[in-house]
RNA sequence: GCGCCCGUAGCUCAAUGGAUAGAGCAAGACCCUUCUAAGGUCGAGAUGUAGGUUCAAUUCCUACCGGGCGCACCA
């Protein structure tokens, strides 16, 4: 554990408190809370659980406890009993100060040392050639991105990987749609990817509409799989187009991954680990397609091959794990997908048990975005394409900087406006829950106020701005006795808690533990800016520990966004 | 039909089994000669239903009611 104040903090009042009470001698540093309201103190020892083997009632014990007056006294300066509970209200300075000297090495700040170097392959967010960009895939993204700096922080080596589904049925109807419907057209310039989706969406609704046109594209796959010249020169071409277009949405979202693996390079040897398993019996052959009955696992029936013989992501997946876990000398391999592939990918995991195939593998599937009249589908053209949303997005955001800022020029407010932009549409997805249906809001996502992005860089742009006007009167001796205000000690304490909440979100795989943390270290910044001034603080002194404190919370803010990577504004 | 997920304020979301269930938006009343009003302050407003486990349930269990998703040739 690196210098991590609350840890310091908690394990000396626990230390303590286990050397003066027998009945507390198997305390351990989880048992501490914090209060649910600042009023009764910092930190709070609930004491319920100890009642039985003491044979008194909580209350009795919290008394008892407090009776004692005096525990870890460096750091406690009052020990009151509430009912059940002993609360702790620690010195603001020493607080402060162990805060401080915290950050004095601000990049280790909020790590902790859960992975203990453990090797672990991230894979997302895996998009499809051929298909449209949508905000669907932006939440992957997003939750692909922080969940690997969250990991980093916790001391976790990660590879990430993008696994390109550039063949499969999804791009026969592409290409099909193209050769009958579009022959000879040309894609418009820079837009060649968004004009291939359309044409997928267009090919699945012909389709759709048309059942009778299913041979036809079933055969555009089969040649492709047959590597047939034509077809095959037409799919290299397009899948670069796709690709280009995909990189480009990635990059501009913080995905840092290799692209190390398609579809198109794998299927073949999946298709022989099939034919390995059909020989031994363990999948077997129904309706002309080859299957594994997983019925007495609760799993269905895993579909390996079609009847046609071309494969699915389950026949190149069989191959794509055996080749991860060789290639990146990982321990482990995480998926991030939507939950609605959640069964497929316990099929497959038992698929690979069934093989002999026993690494670790885990999926973790997110909740999908809709939209307010239902569920978004490339198929039916109902979808929020990334790049109007985030363009429309931009120009709402230029239009406010410009009313703020007529003098900025055009290049600082498009700067500025991109990184609102991003930040919002970051922000928008990363603040929920994972296991929560996000319904898309166009609204919201164009509003800058309340529990946004926006805001938090707000609030990043304000300490910025506070710490430039201030920077000759950084300098000297801290007297952190000085920061005794209410405000100041919520700020000081909630930014001391960045290490336990980014082992947490790491923990629980839920990035949106560390927004609502930096949301909440923003409201805290604005009631202290509100009640504490720096600049016409009461002395000198006072204004050298408040701009000490300021800079800390603003470290902290800042490696949250860097954790969630949301881009950071110097003034707004 | 079976399986998974979700039901908290008008809307969108918080709350390791613990103290008075917190925010934002919308609606209402305030605060710019004062460190960026993309901000702050003050009111109003909620745990789907019925049981159970527990000293304690929004949280765990069961049933029901609502909604979403998945269940062989899609990815």
């Amino acid at each position: 554990m690196k210098k991590n104040p609350l840890h310091i903090i908690k394990s000396a009042i626990v230390e303590d408190l286990k050397k003066r009470h027998a009945f507390l001698s198997a305390l351990g540093e989880d048992a501490l809370v914090y209060p649910p309201d600042t009023k009764f103190g910092d930190i709070a020892l609930p004491c319920f659980a100890y009642a039985k083997s003491a044979g008194k009632n909580p209350a009795e014990l919290a008394r008892a406890i407090a009776e004692s007056r005096v525990v870890a006294s460096e750091w406690v300066s009052a020990i009151n009993a509430a009912g059940p509970y002993v609360n702790f209200v620690l010195k603001s300075d020493s607080l402060a100060r162990a805060l401080f000297a915290a950050l004095k090495k601000p990049v280790f700040f909020g790590t902790n040392d859960l992975g203990k170097g453990e090797r672990v392959m991230i894979e997302y967010p895996s998009p499809n050639t051929h298909k449209e960009f949508h905000i669907g895939h932006v939440r992957n993204v997003c939750l692909g991105v922080a969940l690997t700096h969250l990991y980093e922080a916790s001391g976790f080596k990660m590879a990430q990987v993008d696994y390109t589904n550039d063949l499969g049925s999804h791009v026969a109807k592409c290409l099909w749609a193209l050769m009958k419907f579009h022959k000879g057209e040309k894609p418009p310039r820079g837009r060649e990817a968004r004009w291939l989706g359309a044409l997928y969406a267009e090919g699945a609704q012909k389709l759709e509409a048309h059942p009778e046109y299913a041979p036809e594209v079933s055969e555009v796959l089969q040649k492709l799989e047959a590597r047939d010249k034509a077809v095959r020169a037409l799919w290299k071409k397009t899948r670069a187009w796709s690709i280009k277009g995909m990189d480009g949405y990635l990059k501009e979202l913080g995905a840092r991954y290799k692209r190390e693996f398609f579809e198109s390079e794998v299927k073949d040897e999946g298709k022989k680990i099939v034919a390995e398993l059909l020989e031994k019996g363990i999948a077997k052959k129904s309706q002309g397609a080859v299957i594994i009955d997983m019925s007495a696992q609760g799993f269905g029936v895993m579909l390996l091959l079609k009847s046609d013989g071309t494969g699915l992501y389950a026949t190149s997946d069989l191959a794509l794990a055996r080749k991860k876990f060789k290639l990146f000398k990982i321990d482990r391999s995480i998926n991030i997908t939507d939950v609605r592939q959640s069964l497929y990918f316990k099929q497959l995991f038992h698929a690979l048990a069934l093989s002999g195939f026993t690494q670790k593998m885990t999926h973790i599937g997110y909740e999908f975005v809709r939209l307010p009249e239902g569920a978004m589908a490339s198929r039916t053209g109902r979808v929020i394409l990334y790049e109007d949303m985030r363009d429309e997005i931009i120009s709402a955001a230029a239009e406010e900087t410009k009313k703020r800022h007529p003098e900025w020029s055009a290049r600082k407010i498009a700067d500025t406006a991109h990184a609102l932009a991003l930040a919002g549409l970051k922000f928008g997805m990363l603040k929920y829950d994972p296991s929560k249906v996000i319904v898309f809001d166009k609204k919201e996502a164009l509003s800058f106020e309340g529990f946004t992005g926006p805001y938090l860089l707000y609030t990043f742009a304000r300490m910025n701005s506070l710490l430039k006007k201030t920077r000759s009167g950084a300098r000297g001796l801290v007297d952190a006795a000085l920061l005794a205000d209410a405000h100041e000690k919520q700020l000081a304490l909630h930014a001391a808690r960045l290490p336990e909440i980014v082992q947490s979100a790491t923990e629980n795989n839920n990035p949106s533990e560390l927004a609502q943390y930096a949301y909440k270290l923003c409201q805290l910044f604005a009631g202290f800016y509100e009640h504490c001034p720096v600049l016409r603080a009461p002395n000198k002194e006072v204004a050298r520990a408040r701009v000490a404190l300021v800079q800390a919370a603003q470290n902290v803010l800042e490696q949250s966004l860097k954790l969630l990577d949301i881009p950071l504004i110097q003034e707004m």
